[in-house]
DNA sequence: CGCGTTTACGTCGTTCGTAACGATA
DNA sequence: TATCGTTACGAACGACGTAAACGCG
């Protein structure tokens, strides 16, 4: 049994039990990876797949778990080499990034820019999922961390670090009855115009229900979208008023829109980020989620990734405390 | 990086940076590890090893990192060949068992004497230590379990099954006048004597010392004893009461010694199996802990130590119970 | 006949042990 | 001088890739 081996049942297992699209992304010759699979079932005494002819049908139960704990070698072999690579500097490496498209349109781009400038080598791969996707596939992908909002409580899942607290806003033209708002909108006025928003506030438990819901008010959604740039481009024609992140509008590049606040009732949110526990992470990572939120200290997480105490977070900034501070 | 460089690491680690200790102890030669030892840090690209001249100081804080995750993974490849030693039906394996001498003596022999029969090529290893260091022990040694009594809570280590429970009883020579006890003997008639027990029994949260104390008694221990033996031995002699578990007594070994009952004062003790979580098992320990407790399934502990599930115990017999259905 | 796996074979790299050497207390 | 680690070298093993054969749809 070596490593090469486990690599090469995880790669077959992960592709779909094909040898040869599993040699080429191990970079190796489909029967090498056939005669170490062969070797491996001979030294552990029983069948990893089962076989059809000559291809491989499926795992077997035994085959299951054995792979359970060849990931986790892979994991660990990986956490050694992430460690050794921070160790001696190495400036290349890969970041994984699993989001939904308001963190990556609208919050990652700053940090990122930053990363790849301190660290040119970084090949940076962002994946965007809707928010319920996104930590299963933070699971299954070997993604380094994700990004996620909620309105409640943290993630369920490894290392939830809260980043920063945010509202959301209405947005409406500047020639729109509601523009001329001064300072916050009703939860009752709100209920009178059509609704364009994303397409999770269709969900039952979705905060912004739950808020028309507390004021006694029905909201019309007049229409969902999944990009925020379709809930703009909608409310700059006059369908209704746009509700959406406040990080997903500026002053500065939405000067046709008004900016209306919200109430109490529509509830803060929260972005956390979410690492994988017993993962060693690259210098850039955290350098990354620092930039994001200066208030993280990342010796406090990289002791509670490897499970040394408990992960307690600090005051946690509203987005508009961050977007002061970078300018100032 | 290969599985054998961190196998020597961690050998070499384990016998206190001596690589040539180490390299007995995996059974191969001292220039071998040394050099692969040099290829692991050249892989890494730092020092695991601070050197004092040639020979090998202290481990550097990155080696103990590196180590870390290095015995984790020689643990999943342990656990990888431990299923396949069941799935095949291997006949041979080692079986390292941390217990307390009284476990040792009375409770494990006949189980043990029953996984020999069954399993003759299983080579058995009994470490018995004091009850305080057990659990420490099956943390740093490799043993497969640990087997320990409370008076209280499970042990809070990997997974706790209770076994049985099981009371003191209070022995006297025939001759003593305490011998004529017809059902249970008083905390109060007991503080008047003499007593003889085990050295744990001196700590002040002891269970013993708090049966006295809470009927409102003082015990007078004469004498505390390691050894199960001594305290018969000097019970024999006349010197006091010896008080000690029940299983270390039997009517038929024990003939010239009165066995008294103990009120319900004196609290019930748990002995639990201490498995270290993440660990397959081999076939044969299992086998052993059924053999000790059939109340126990298999199948439920395995699911718990793979975290599948939370092992939620079955009603726990006692040690009366437990030997009157192996003799019926 | 193409796709995918297995088998066969030659080459290359690596590991391992023996033996000699070096340093240290 | 004894102990412990390093270096050097040769033999053996193992891994890998190329090429060909085999089954199956």
């Amino acid at each position: 049994m070596t490593l090469t081996q486990l690599r090469y049942l995880a790669a077959i297992s992960d592709a779909g039990m094909n040898i040869t699209q599993a040699a080429e992304r191990v970079h190796a010759t489909q029967p090498g990876l056939s005669k170490q699979l062969k070797l491996l079932e001979d030294s552990l005494g029983f069948l990893l797949f089962t076989r059809k002819g000559r291809s491989l049908e499926s795992i077997t139960p035994g085959g299951v778990q054995v792979l359970i704990h060849a990931r986790r070698m892979l994991l660990e072999a990986q956490n050694i080499r992430a460690y050794a690579a921070n160790e001696r500097r190495e400036p290349a490496g890969k970041l994984v990034i699993v989001t939904t498209p308001t963190q990556a349109r609208y919050v990652l781009p700053h940090p990122i820019t930053q990363l790849k400038a301190k660290y040119p080598d970084v090949s940076v791969h962002l994946q965007t999922h809707s928010e319920g996707e996104i930590l299963s596939t933070l699971n299954s992908a070997q993604a380094d961390l994700a990004i996620v909002s909620t309105s409640g409580t943290a993630p369920n899942f490894g290392l939830a670090i809260p980043l920063y607290s945010w509202r959301r806003v209405a947005i409406v033209p500047k020639q729109h009855p509601l523009a001329q708002t001064l300072s916050e909108i009703s939860m009752a006025a709100l209920a009178c115009h059509p609704i364009i928003s994303y397409e999770s506030t269709l969900r039952a438990d979705s905060s912004l229900q739950k808020a028309f819901l507390q004021s006694g008010c029905a909201a019309q959604i007049a229409m969902t979208a999944s990009e925020v740039d379709l809930i703009k481009t909608y409310t700059r024609a006059g369908l209704g008023v746009g509700i959406l992140a406040e990080m997903a509008v500026s002053t500065a590049l939405d000067n046709d829109l008004a900016i209306i606040k919200l109430p109490a009732e529509m509830v803060m949110c929260t972005t956390w980020a979410v690492l994988p526990n017993d993962r060693v992470l690259r210098d850039y990572v955290l350098d990354l989620l620092c930039d994001v939120a200066p208030q993280l200290d990342p010796v406090d997480i990289r002791r509670a990734l490897r499970g040394e105490q408990r992960y307690i977070p600090q005051t946690v900034p509203s987005w508009i405390e961050l977007t002061q501070s970078i300018t100032s």
